[in-house]
RNA sequence: UGGGGCGUAGCCAAGUGGUAAGGCAGCGGAUUUUGAUUCCGCGAUACGGAGGUUCGAAUCCUCCCGCCCCAGCCA
């Protein structure tokens, strides 16, 4: 059954398992979720897991996934988030059709449910100062007291909140409560605000309100207005839940709508908090949102990350109602996954170092045929320029190598890929010692890359050739911070990877990649995953290395390796 | 002696009384014109701890320990 491979696929959690059951028991024949952002900043892979959640879900089931903006709070939310998140939502392969809302949508609905209350006795408006809320609230340990504007009649509680709707009072004067229980174990329960003044302009309502509801009497009641059926978030609602379900109990909502949590996602060496990634933003930490070290599924696009990987991803950390820290190596696993099937392989050196090969005739060279991808004979081939002067990369020689480096060495024979066995000769030095040079010499007998009586060789390199390579500058991007959980808390800049950018202004590519487009991933040999970055000209290659190939040679000479990928 | 959650290998995560899936990482080995890819093999006498129920417990009960969330007129 073709049914059952999509399930497997998909795999099994807790919240497909509740909706099994409700469809089993009847208690729903449709499956209708809703991803609700905040406009207030930019979406990132935490949000690919919610995203993923609710869209998947819905589409698995035959239902719908509801886009809802839960834009309740004009003094942080910007027009420019939403298209943002549009934008990031569709990138990254789901489509909420004709479903888009606000909560925005509903502040007359809402409104008219306030006063519902109000006349059933079951909200009153409290004139009490912040500070003096909070202190009759009581604390964790000790229950809170009435608010002595608790008892106020029918008749006043809607005469002052008819005020409140019209202007009267200034922010912070009066709020609108829940009269649940002051002595509830849940604070949520201890008597809530259901709306407040806002003297603010809103995106979608402009100045229509000076009154606005807060999440919690928004969100559930949105959820009903919509049909949601499943309405799925994260952990730290889970409090909220009892309230939720009182203000569906107490209304006359047209639907019942339920929510579940799970947990959110977290991935080390990163942060994945908007009041964090936004100082980031504000202080320059990063360039911008789509900054290539961030999260963001804005960074991470730029950064050349597939979609498909951050879906695979965020599938493979599976959901559940443990928090967790999942490990980056995860995610790279992911995004390499995608990428070796997909991304066409290209040469490029990214410190170049001159080889000149003595016996090879000087002119222009031969032309050699590459292969695009291994893994995919459809890419076809390409060719390449052969000549007597190359570019190899730096790391590729050592004039003293240790015994495990197979690579160039002097009197050592290795393979030029695709071209042919070439063996150093000379080493040639500047006044400070440095290698600038490398003389060597080629066996014409091993054009292609294979020799004639069947030598082998332990090491094949990438090169450009000298004359036709093009410049390019190449952007390594590392971890942006320095420890796998790090201290938010207090002095963020101490806790910044300081090489979390290192830019390469020297290096030398393939002729090919001179027509690499925007958007379209390729592999540079051995090195890794790149793509053009935006800011690419006509005269200025500019590319962003995505993710680094796996490198069991690296990897086995590091030393201080705390999980730290190095340049 | 507030309320709500969660604890299964380094990291995720299945499992819902019948004798510990899978993935990532790691470690061996094979193949390899990318030290890549691919392929093969290896890890929990044990499920936070201690008791108990049971023929049998990661799964049920009791107590204990640890971690997370909640005292915004944020979401």
């Amino acid at each position: 059954m073709a049914s059952e491979t999509a399930e497997v696929v998909a795999g099994r959690d807790f919240i497909r398992d509740i909706i099994d059951a409700d469809i089993a028991a009847r208690r729903t024949t449709e499956v209708v979720t809703r991803f609700p952002p905040e406009p207030n900043g930019y979406l990132h892979i935490g949000h690919a897991k919610a995203i993923w959640i609710n869209f998947g879900v819905a589409q698995e089931y035959g239902g719908r996934c509801h886009l809802r903006f839960d834009d309740t709070n004009p003094t942080k939310e910007e027009q420019e988030y939403i298209d943002a998140i549009k934008r990031d939502i569709h990138w990254l392969g789901f489509d909420w059709g004709r479903h888009l809302y606000y909560a925005s949508d509903y502040f007359d609905q809402l409104y008219d449910w306030a006063e519902h209350l109000i006349r059933s006795g079951k909200a009153y408006v409290d004139d009490l100062p912040a500070d003096e809320m909070r202190v009759m609230r009581g604390s964790l340990t000790e229950p809170g007291c009435n608010s002595p504007y608790r008892d106020r009649t029918v008749a006043e509680n809607l005469d002052l909140f008819h005020r409140m709707r019209d202007g009267e009072f200034p922010n912070g004067a009066r709020v609108l409560r829940a009269r649940i229980d002051m002595a509830a174990g849940n604070m949520n329960l201890r008597d809530p605000v259901l709306y407040r003044i806002l003297h603010a302009a809103h995106p979608r309502t402009g100045t229509k309100w000076c009154i606005y509801p807060t999440y919690d009497f928004a969100h559930g009641q949105s959820d009903a207005i919509e049909g949601v059926t499943h309405s799925l978030c994260s952990l730290e609602f889970e409090d909220h839940r009892p309230l939720y379900d009182w203000l569906i109990d107490n209304l006359p909502v047209p639907s019942r709508p339920r929510q579940y949590e799970f947990a959110r996602l977290n991935l080390g060496y990163t942060v994945l908090s908007k009041r964090v990634l936004t100082q980031l933003v504000r202080h320059g930490h990063v360039t911008g949102w789509d900054d290539p070290r961030m999260p963001t599924l804005a960074g991470l696009r730029r950064r050349g990350v597939p979609a498909a990987a951050i879906q695979d991803f965020v599938r493979r950390a599976g959901i559940a109602r443990a928090n967790s820290v999942v490990d980056i190596a995860m995610l790279d696993h992911s995004i390499r996954d995608v990428l070796n099937k997909t991304a066409p392989r290209r040469m490029a050196v990214l410190r170049p170092l001159k080889l000149r090969i003595d016996n090879y005739p000087s002119g222009s060279g031969e032309e050699l045929v590459a292969v695009n991808n291994p893994e995919d004979a459809t890419a076809g081939t390409r060719r390449i320029r052969f000549g007597r002067e190359l570019y190899i990369e730096r790391d590729d020689f050592m004039e003293a190598p240790p015994k495990k480096f197979y690579r160039l060495a002097p009197g050592r024979e290795v393979r030029l890929r695709y071209a042919y066995f070439v063996t150093c000769r000379e080493v040639v030095k500047n006044a400070v010692g440095e290698v600038v040079e490398l003389i060597c010499t080629y066996d014409p007998a091993t054009r292609g890359g294979n020799a004639a009586d069947g030598r082998k060789v332990q090491a094949t390199l990438h090169w450009v050739g000298a004359a036709d390579a093009i410049s390019a500058e190449i952007r390594l991007y590392n971890l942006l911070f320095d420890r796998a959980e790090p201290d938010t808390g207090s002095d963020l800049i101490a806790e910044l990877n300081a090489m979390s950018l290192v830019t390469l202004t020297e290096s030398r590519v393939e002729p090919a990649l001179g027509a690499a487009t925007l958007g379209e991933p390729v592999q540079f040999e051995r090195q890794g995953y790149f793509c053009l970055d935006p800011l690419s000209g006509p005269n200025r290659l500019i590319f962003n290395r995505t993710v680094g190939l796996r490198d069991s040679w690296t990897k086995a000479r590091a030393t201080d390796d705390q999980g730290v990928e190095k340049i």
